[in-house]
DNA sequence: CCTACCGATCGGTAGG
DNA sequence: CCTACCGATCGGTAGG
């Protein structure tokens, strides 16, 4: 079927461009060199796609939808606000690690998409981290975190979990939960040894 | 004096360069558009500088050089490991607030450089972030911080401060050490309420 | 998916 | 610091 075989080629496009975006950045790839990786002539891309910034979008904004969809089924449960923020870290982390090319392009290559969907991606942004402050404020009313920025917690927080794909070894040791572990034991209960 | 002017004009270049890199990234810059910016032509910018990626090289090595001194001094201070992270965190940001344009492109663009350049660069950040690693170490053998994996700590750390410039707003309320005390105080201490 | 090609733009040089 | 220009490459289209 023409259909399925032009659904799968675009699906090779979008994965290759994803993969030397990641290395070489959005802007110092070019259509010729994506093209050559799929052993086709750059002008033959444009029968899948609309343009280079179409494959952009379509990370940048599946990536969202991913960690918008896995949050929100955190939210949907109800325990304790420290609970909660483990899990919303687990579940932030299994979709990075499920993908993490994409997730490495979402993170560093959205400021190249043009300004209305710069402004749909930026909302989506300022939303989940919006979720994570929800989550930190809710422990501070149940007594169980302390006073302290919320904002700026978050954006410590989620900085160091979303660059783990510049360091994350997929061949490492860490399963997605042990990040996790990791990452809010340090946030929780922090570094030193409790008297 | 000739050589006078030549360094201010470069110095001007580099400036100007460095806004445009943060914010269009380094790869989506052309030399015709900072050539623009200052009012002269692209070939013009050939008198001062050697090649686009000399200015890149600039900012980082620059801003490497800046990280490492002001590590250095706080190495020399025989302090308690808590004490020593929180003014190497210190330090460090107060390096990156200094110039947080130059920051920004050297945390995101440096991948940019050429190929004994990269290596270079990725050894001196080897080397910086293995000294934050003795500093929890130590902690530890001091029995101050407890036991846990410090690579992945010092890089969720440093990832966490690193990707301030893009969120850190210099009009805003929060000194260096504002920021410093939020950041080691979350890392150290952590989020809970001690008992 | 290809050939053939478009206008635009790239980093950079020659020579003044 | 400029004019004039280089070869290379860019994203993308027309037409098959």
């Amino acid at each position: 079927m023409i259909t399925k075989s032009k659904l799968n080629r675009k699906q090779q496009i979008i994965e290759k461009a994803t993969e030397l975006f990641q290395k070489q950045g959005y802007a110092a790839t070019s259509m010729r060199d994506l093209a050559g990786y799929l052993g086709i002539e750059a002008a033959s891309l444009y029968s899948h796609i609309k343009s280079k910034e179409e494959i952009l979008q379509t990370i940048c904004f599946q990536m969202a939808n991913d960690f918008f969809q896995s949050l929100e089924k955190v939210e949907l449960e109800n325990s304790s606000a420290d609970k909660k923020l483990r899990k919303a870290v687990i579940s932030h982390v299994q979709v990075m690690t499920k993908d993490s090319a994409s997730s490495a392009v979402f993170f560093s290559e959205w400021r190249h998409l043009s300004e209305s969907y710069l402004n749909d991606f930026l909302e989506m942004r300022n939303n989940y981290e919006n979720k994570f402050i929800r989550i930190l404020t809710d422990g501070h009313k149940e007594g169980i975190f302390k006073k302290m920025d919320a904002k700026f917690t978050v954006l410590a927080l989620l900085s160091s979990i979303n660059w783990m794909p510049s360091w994350y070894k997929p061949d490492g040791t860490l399963s997605p939960e042990d990040i996790a572990d990791n990452v809010t034991d340090v946030f929780i209960n922090g570094l030193k040894i409790r008297s």
